[in-house]
DNA sequence: TATGAATGAGAGTTCATTCAT
DNA sequence: TATGAATGAACTCTCATTCAT
């Protein structure tokens, strides 16, 4: 019925609310600073509607940096059918990424501080309830993580000889990780985006052979 | 007198106390998990002592980073006096707080917190009260941040053309500041120190200019 | 009409799957500890249709709670048709209490917790909005609580000289009513009615009269 | 020094005053409805300060509900060392128990609920932090519950020859138990002893064999 | 009649900070 | 200088109840 619709509508409204409540306040006082009641005040609802949607403060958190990696995953299946270089490949990828978090800067410190206390780790990540709209089809068998990813990219440039092999994938994958945090703070006047597109020339540049 | 000395050896000896639980802990557990109530009990001394000694628990953090703003700036004073190459000078000064970093590891989501949502900037960085004995002479105009040495080294370099140029310095900077982050969070399975080193190679690599 | 014949059947389809889970999470969970939320999922029905029964979650308390007083009464009634001995009447009586409670355990905490906070008094109990298929007809000057009921009946047999006259008929009534409380929380590894009998034979054995 | 004994002092009292404002609210509104706000208010203290001597509100609860058992095992082990006849010790038991349970009427509906939703049973009592005044030295093995008292003291009777054997102790025991309860909560217009020993007399009088 | 999203008062609990000793 | 009991604002989370559909 149009009544259902309606609801659904309106429940997904909500949601949306919430969530992008949520994204601007994390971003402005990060997670920790925000309450509950703070974010639910921005999205012009009552507290108790935060418990209809999300189990608990940390559940919103996870849904949202499971959005990015479901994101991100989507992004790489794409750029795995077409068949390019290694190289290629990593720049598409590396500022695909570098949009995303440019959105939700404020992701990075949670990843880092969840890192640090052992919490919630990035690939234990489960979708929180009523996430049907992003869920995955059960065709595709796990999340990668924005390390496997890179990961991946950076062990076939080695494989094919594009890349240097003297360092190890980790390595560099690690240094790209960083590079988004970096940026992500960065208190230099300069966009996000120009900001890593200077340090991909530099990474590159210390990674490509050239024969 | 003797009972003067022996005051202020105690003195000091509970700030040490203090400052030694307070490192540890936020090492542990992270700032924001660690209570005022837990560094006095690690430190086996009352909780009302820890505000003779700190205004506040931020204090006690502010007074951690400048104490490694101090050593950072000892040390650049120290090698601006040797005259080297600049890319010997900003490998000694990397290591250098590399293994500052390290037994301080904490300290880096905080500066990235702190950055975050504005709270102290990492130049506005006071001594807390009652630090005579790290206290810089008034000769020394100013203390430097990470952020400036770096510069500073890197500015250097690129003006004797032993560093690319195409680069701003400030992003070069940033990308050592970053190799920092990454790595006190690394989950590779090697050490902090060799984990830094393989990318000092690779944005060394990187930067300084072939002839 | 039919249709409205179907309206009101399905209307107290409604109600006895609201009553009966609710009956079956007090008795799992305690009243405290389910939520409406909980009865009405039990129920499959939604939350908001619990209030077109009830008029509070204390008000489906009330009613099954009135429910009891009503069968008891009828028990009443019947076995005062037949004529008996005070004995029998009170054998009788007091195992089809019995069974009753055994059916719905939940109660006797509620009783006494209402009782201890002075809440509603089990005299004071009314029937529910909307409870026309199981009001008594106005004949029935008034309901009888399990304290009216057993009262009557020892009185009966103290008058008759077969029960014992040094005992207040109160107080031999509140044993009763006790014994029903211990054995719906028993832990001895017999059954609710087989712990009852046992306890019968030892009261009566105390009361009784021999010549 | 007499300052620490009057700090020890000033703690001493205000644990006391905690425990006396929860007995009496308890008792006045059940543990359910009283809320920590409550009883520190009524204590005339800050809400905190009920953390610095229990660690919850159940807390609290466990502490009460052990001072009794420790209560009763004292008086239990000192009428050991009397040897008299198991009715006489029982008799003894019983009343002892009774009059405590008069000043903190409010503990039976929580033996009960706790009971009921199989929460804390009464044998896993342990004592709360900071029970140094009550606690018990180590030579007492183990705390005995109501139950395991009178089971005892039955079973002693029925082996003696003293009490029927028909009936199981347990079942006896429960009586006694159930006693308590029913008079707790009793609206009988007779005092608490007064009902407890009419009630006394009846069970006596079915379990002694007179010969 | 049936619904369930929205609500917000109120619960238990934490902890940086104060202050009398 | 050292102490730690006292404090209460602020937090997360629950749930009986309402009301627009």
């Amino acid at each position: 019925m149009a009544e259902i619709n309606r609801r659904e509508r309106k429940k997904i409204f909500s949601q949306k609310a919430i969530v992008e409540s949520a994204v601007k306040l994390f971003a402005q006082k990060g997670y920790q600073e925000t309450t509950v009641a703070d974010i639910m005040s921005e999205a012009d609802l009552g507290i108790g509607t935060f418990y209809n949607y999300f189990q608990s403060k940390e559940d919103i958190l996870k849904h949202l940096l499971f959005q990015i990696i479901v994101e991100t995953n989507d992004k790489f299946e794409e750029l795995q059918k077409e068949s390019r270089l290694a190289g290629e490949t990593l720049r598409e990828m590396f500022l695909f990424t570098a949009e995303i978090l440019d959105s939700k800067r404020f992701v990075l410190p949670l990843f880092l501080s969840a890192a640090h206390k052992g919490g919630f780790k990035e690939h234990s990540m489960e979708p929180s309830k009523d996430m049907s709209e992003t869920e995955r089809p059960a065709s595709m068998p796990k999340k990668m993580t924005f390390k496997h990813i890179f990961d991946q990219i950076i062990k076939a440039g080695q494989a094919s000889g594009e890349f240097r092999q003297d360092i190890p994938a980790e390595i560099i994958t690690e240094m790209f990780h960083s590079v988004f945090q970096a940026a992500s703070f960065s208190s230099i006047q300069i966009s996000f985006l120009a900001n890593i597109r200077y340090k991909l020339i530099l990474i590159m540049d210390g990674i490509i052979l050239k024969k």
